[in-house]
DNA sequence: CAAAAACTAAACCTCGTGGTTCACCATCAG
DNA sequence: CTGATGGTGAACCACGAGGTTTAGTTTTTG
């Protein structure tokens, strides 16, 4: 059920979380650091990604590490392709159906 | 602002709606039909994907025909391949920092 | 061991989203 | 012209999402 990733990249804050974490992991503080918020309110996206299966965390010590999923961003770059790849084809329908008329 | 078109996709009504008009398009009526909601509500929906580029309509005669923007779903897959692009440079960044030690 | 750091759990608040209904307008069919 | 059809605007409501603070808990560190 692809709505849940789009649904958790859909917040601007979770959106920001995941573009900083593609450039590598990073503790729950440190993610929290540059922003305004606070460090529950951050957590909170994080645990929104984790459900969305975006992000995994392991808490090591007394920090909780973050770092990104790479298949659940295929799942979406895939859901989006076959939207794509259907529409195109329909319009390639629609192409030919125009030329036989 | 590609998190606008993530929230628009995040709803599942949206999402069904986008997934059908991807057969071709289709009046408001003929969209709210399927489902078991009021008409106001599937246009507020459709007025969401409209505000997030992800679909046009215009009103001919006394009804409003939706399409779908392919363009929109370019933007979306180009962010995810973009990201994706980010995420595996690094890992081959750490892979040859690994090699070295 | 004591104190600081990093997170977690819980209680709470506000406001936007997703839904409704009802009244209304515009257009098409008979 | 009249009535039915399709959509729009406005007022309204409930609830969950996103935020806060405060009070713990568990590691680390001096």
């Amino acid at each position: 059920m692809v709505h849940h990733q789009f649904a958790a990249l859909g917040d601007p804050t979770r959106l920001a979380i995941v573009e900083r974490l593609v450039r590598g992991p990073s503790s729950a503080g440190d993610l929290a650091a540059p922003t305004t918020l606070s460090l529950p309110a951050v957590l909170k996206h994080v645990r929104v990604l984790e459900d969305a299966g975006l992000v995994t965390t392991v808490k090591r010590g007394r920090v909780r590490e973050c770092r990104l999923r790479e298949d659940a961003f295929v799942a979406v770059a895939t859901w989006t392709a076959q939207q794509q790849a259907l529409w195109s084809t329909r319009l390639d329908a629609l192409g030919t159906l125009l030329e036989d008329t």
